[in-house]
DNA sequence: AATGAATGAGGGTTCATTCAT
DNA sequence: TATGAATGAACCCTCATTCAT
């Protein structure tokens, strides 16, 4: 069974980087152009194939834009669990949260702002996406009621607060670059040190100006 | 000449009030389901015309988007005069810019979204709406430079907290409901405050929990 | 009745001249462009009114093809009648018939080519101008055959020999420029020439090298 | 490599008669009706396929008339070139391009009156356009002048000469029918007698009463 | 697994035509 | 008489999707 010592990859492993590529290809471009105007042609010359190929891995159109999503909503929720691991307090939870899931979307899939794009999909898969949305967005939600009965986070409106942060968070694909002046991890810091000084109850934190010089992730 | 002491509109005012409709409802519909997703026909079909009649107002779609976006940019120049003439302190100057662009946005035109579908444009079109939002934005870094330097502002990346708080402006039209619970002006109110919190020099203020009782716009 | 000595037009002479005026900028429009190519809107501003205007002197777009052919085939019979009247040999009938035609073409209307649109018209109004256009070409075949018979022309096919002069002839207006070289005079009897040299049954004749010491359209 | 021993057409012989077909389709059609006049539909459905798919053998429709201008042209020159190695003065050489042209054009493509549509073109191609056909009408003009340098045509103004038989020309196409009475070649040594017997310093010779018996085109 | 060919639906745009003023 | 507004049909073109190879 194990040939070649497991290192010539099997014949599914091929077709999962395959489509794994696809999926990131197609959220780069979904949120670099928007979905209506990407068109699968483009996505398939950015991976060298033929258009008619994708379709060995995705049914449609639809069903691409709602893999990212559902991979946005894995990171989500996933750092949502690493987070409630690692901290105790409200504001230590929503901090830690909001920068793990920032820091995988621009390493690995910028897949952000295919969030907006909620009104190509199908209905049932609308349904379904809005669902998964509404239950990560109430989930933080609670966190700050969390922050705000612990005495972290200011009294505030929780669900304008959440807006707020989360406007500000899927608008970074937008404007962040790999090749920019700052890495994913100084941007995710001071993203987070920006929405930390919003809503702590502590007296407000001086903030580094010179973003290069932000320390860690979670490094508070 | 002013017959009917000038209560019947004249054509040229028909024309226009007919034009500024379709100005707004193309605006709310680029909004709601981004320019490529938008047909001509769904904004017709809206106004009660045909699609073809559109084209006595606007020579094409693009142009449509474009006049989005001019008319989203007088109202930021306006609301940072105005701003730069009641405040005395960039921090001030910064909120009440900010302030009243968002309270205009979500009362007149709802047209803030359509800010990221540059892409959609010629590159001639582009390059000037590029400029304009490049001239607006580095006026808002401006104020937060001056904020830092009279003491209002807490040291910051200007560039950085401005992507920040434009990603979380950007993102209310796509929440907002004038049938929700808040007006546009409580709003408006709550949001300052929020942007107000992060950058602020002075000790963290308390926030209002329940947004309903917020203040007036500029109130502080 | 005559009021002011007839010096002031009539409304139905102002009218009157209103609808040549438009027919000629049609027939100059549609040879320049084509019918299809050649839009009411242009032909309106070229006179200067709206596109509206001109349906007070025409039902329709065809309407205005089919005027340009009557008139077209009006002075083409009126060349053949005044010919027949001036010359005797089939020869000298069709040098003139051509030449008169052809110079009130350049001159008035230059509606030749739109002899090539038939096909736009309706069936009715089709049948109706290729009767017409078959009898001109038969009264100039009959031509041919009088002057093989009399003696002026070589022997040959009549049909064939008409299709290629015409086919010359059609063409002139689209080289031919009034702000050209050549007068429409000197143009027309340079043509005439070359026709007759191609069918008189005389040794053949020397022709002007220079166009523009041409003598008058009907010399020999 | 050779299978079938090469009967069977490989993909990309299948493709370039496909687009062949088309050409010659589209030629047809835009000289039956002119480029506007002509829908890609109905080219598509004389091909029987649908008109998306004309849309993998040409970008657009103003490229399928620049690519029939382009197979005239290179007719042309080819004639051109054919018949300055195969004839010696400037009334032979005149005489073969243009029933080598003419023969190949009702044989094949029956392209001539598209020379006629330039002004349907974009700027680019109109000038690329012009340019050839200049080229050409020049060539044909020093053939013109060449023969009046030996003696074998008449003294005259090669310009307008060749405008004359061009116009001749680019006519035959409207109405020559393979199913007419003359074939293609008939056709062509009939017109060819006529233009000679025009421009020819010889004594006028006699032409054939019947075009059905027509001697070959490069028959003297 | 991948391709090239083909399709059908839809979108943007033009334009001849109509109509109220 | 002339106009501006509006319409509906037609056209070019794009694109997601299917299918035979």
């Amino acid at each position: 069974m194990a040939v070649w010592k497991n290192t010539v990859p099997s014949k599914d492993e091929l077709y999962e980087s395959k489509r794994a590529a696809l999926l990131r290809e197609a959220a780069a471009a979904f949120n670099r152009r928007g979905f209506h105007a990407t068109s699968l042609d483009e996505i398939a010359q950015n991976l060298g194939v033929t258009k008619a190929a994708l379709y060995h891995y995705f049914p449609n159109k639809q069903t691409l834009l709602m893999a990212c999503f559902e991979k946005a909503m894995d990171v989500a929720f996933d750092s949502l669990a690493r987070a409630r691991q690692q901290e105790a307090t409200g504001r230590g939870r929503l901090r830690l949260t909001l920068a793990l899931y920032l820091e995988q979307m621009l390493d690995e899939l910028s897949a952000c702002v295919v969030l907006m794009e909620e009104n190509a999909l199908t209905p049932p898969d609308h349904a379904r996406m809005v669902q998964m949305r509404d239950r990560f967005e109430q989930a933080l939600r609670d966190l700050v009621r969390d922050g705000i009965a612990d005495g972290s986070i200011v009294a505030c409106d929780p669900k304008l607060a959440m807006f707020t942060i989360l406007g500000a968070l899927n608008w970074i694909p937008k404007w962040f670059r790999h090749s920019g002046p700052w890495t994913a991890t100084q941007t995710t810091a001071a993203v987070s040190d920006l929405f930390e000084r919003m809503l702590s109850s502590a007296p407000a934190p001086a903030l580094a100006r010179d973003v290069g010089l932000m320390p860690l992730t979670t490094a508070k």
